[in-house]
DNA sequence: TTGTATGCGTTATCAG
DNA sequence: CTGATAACGCATACAA
């Protein structure tokens, strides 16, 4: 029966050659006090015998795991899958590998998967903060133990843990801007859960840009929701309601605005000649919804790759003095046919 | 400074208490042969020191790492997100973690994936196969020591590999034979490299269907590519260039099928009076596109999690004869406005 | 129900 | 450059 074989140690190689367990080790490690020779002829028998070094005895003694943790709200929306891969690419390219959860959105199971991945000994954590997330003690048993611990995206001031994101308050003011000069004067945000930075700081630079242009903010304009699909439909039958319809949408991401736009179109609404539309984030679906979407452009897989670049740089100078240094990444708005009125 | 102090072991736990190591162990285990009164005591204790087990000395003991591998090609499609999320929740109600990595679509990373995983000790693999991949001889040494190997959609057939996967073929051909039923005569397929099972048999699908019908099988409307966007653009060149023009599209996936009809519709191309549509995955953009993709809707969470499932199944049974049973789930054609003719 | 003793496979220390 | 030896922290066989 397969599997019943003894699994080949570094003994066994040691035996063969009648060389040392340590100098077997030594040589599968490159170690440089060992002769080039007895380190080929120790890989190749290695390789002969069908050796597979042996994570764990590895781990207890060196206690590195080689794996980072990371913790998302979900992992199916095309912001994150971006994400996740360009954090896989980099730390695989670090031999660093990734294990995965995901929080579905409450603190509750955050909890628990900070839990888990405590102990699985992650040599480093990257999160991204569930909804309603209101404080980060779960995470103190990491950065007791000096293990970093990253945020990005939806992040959480805490001078022990570097963030990266982009400058939500700037992007949202910029788009705000380029609806109000579009001729825009009653412009309805749609936006989600204000304990998240990213949404509060959309929120704030919406409010400022019409502050800056002598447009009243009006309470009434602001629908809070989580920004499905669903909420976009009743969003745009919220809109449709309203005594006088707003002349302008923006929304905290594309998902929502797309599904908003499709219903009000449905009601006979012209986009952008009766409502201008813009959304966040810059998902596929925006060059493909009609008009195109004017939104944010905001890659995932570049924050992902930064994201695992920090790490392993935290992990590498590990006695250096660690100062929580952030990192503020690009954005750029993408003017599409949604908002164009003057063309 | 922090994390220089110790970590608490079960040792530590025993002297404080007056007990055996051995017994704090089984407490902490939920072991039945161990009081109610020592086992309360035991948990509340460690609790208190800020114990947290050892998964390093615990998997060198037992052999087993709790952790499930993933290799995929890429991470960020909507499919392989909905089916990780899937893959996640199942293995995480079962306290199993994940670990994943993307193959990129080359053999040659797939092998380093796997071998990857094997050090990591993973207790079973999930994989979705590479572009290329030709052979699965990188996952032999699995099979050799009975950690199951089980592949999802993009799939090989082994007798030891349970396999989940969709009936293409017959997606395939309802498919083709609807656009039939709409009046085509000339159907495009756009498709990509045969090695993988699934566009091979929605190939077979598609030529069984044009078979069934009486419809010649002409070579000049199969279009082979990587299904990408760009890849749609170039298609819809090549369709315009046809000396005739076709009258019905059965792209592989959404992704192509979408973006070749963005550029027709362009070139003032009326869809679906001339060239029906279809595509395959229902994707988001589907009901986003004007009008709105027929497809095959092929929920990507649900394999993910009956993937998870068949895992635990596998690992739980260990003992039990494992022959590979395969699972084909189901998927279902939903047609939209693409490719209705006949209202 | 609890305790004792041992080994899992590696790496680090020390000695040569 | 190499070897001997001692941990790392836990789980289990066996003994009590």
């Amino acid at each position: 029966m397969p599997g019943d074989e003894k699994e080949i140690t570094i003994y066994d190689i040691a035996n063969k050659l009648n060389i040392s367990a340590a100098t077997v080790s030594r040589a599968l490690n490159d170690h440089p006090r060992v002769s080039k020779k007895t380190k080929k002829l120790v890989v190749k028998t290695a390789a002969d015998m069908g050796y597979r070094s042996n994570s764990f005895a590895s781990s207890l003694r060196t206690k590195n795991s080689n794996i980072i943790g990371l913790i998302v709200p979900r992992l199916n929306s095309n912001f994150m899958a971006d994400a996740i891969a360009g954090i896989e690419k980099g730390l695989s390219n670090n031999h660093y590998n990734l294990i995965i959860s995901q929080s579905l959105e409450t603190m509750k199971k955050e909890i628990n998967n900070a839990n888990a991945m405590l102990v699985n000994r992650v040599d480093g954590l990257l999160v991204s903060l569930a909804y309603d997330t209101n404080n980060i003690d779960h995470f103190e048993p990491f950065i007791k133990r000096n293990i970093p611990v990253i945020f990005f995206d939806r992040v959480f001031e805490h001078d022990k843990c570097p963030q990266i994101y982009i400058d939500n308050f700037k992007a949202a003011y910029e788009i705000t801007t380029h609806l109000i000069k579009q001729g825009c004067k009653r412009i309805v945000h749609i936006t989600a859960n204000q304990l998240r930075k990213v949404y509060a700081e959309r929120y704030e630079g919406y409010k400022k840009a019409l502050e800056d242009n002598n447009i009243w903010f009006d309470q009434d304009l602001v629908i809070i929701n989580d920004l499905s699909s669903t909420a976009g439909i009743a969003s745009a039958e919220q809109i449709l309601r309203m005594t006088m319809l707003p002349d302008g949408v923006f929304s905290a991401n594309d998902n929502c605005a797309i599904s908003c736009m499709q219903t009000l179109k449905k009601q006979g609404i012209q986009i952008p000649a009766d409502i201008a539309f813009a959304g966040f984030n810059n998902d596929p679906s925006a060059c493909v919804i009609e008009p195109n979407l004017t939104t944010v452009n905001y890659k995932g897989y570049e924050m992902g790759e930064v994201a695992a670049k920090l790490m392993i740089d935290q992990l590498i100078n590990k006695n250096e003095l660690r100062h929580a240094h952030s990192l503020v990444l690009r954005s750029e708005m993408i003017v599409r046919d949604s908002s164009l009125r003057i063309k």
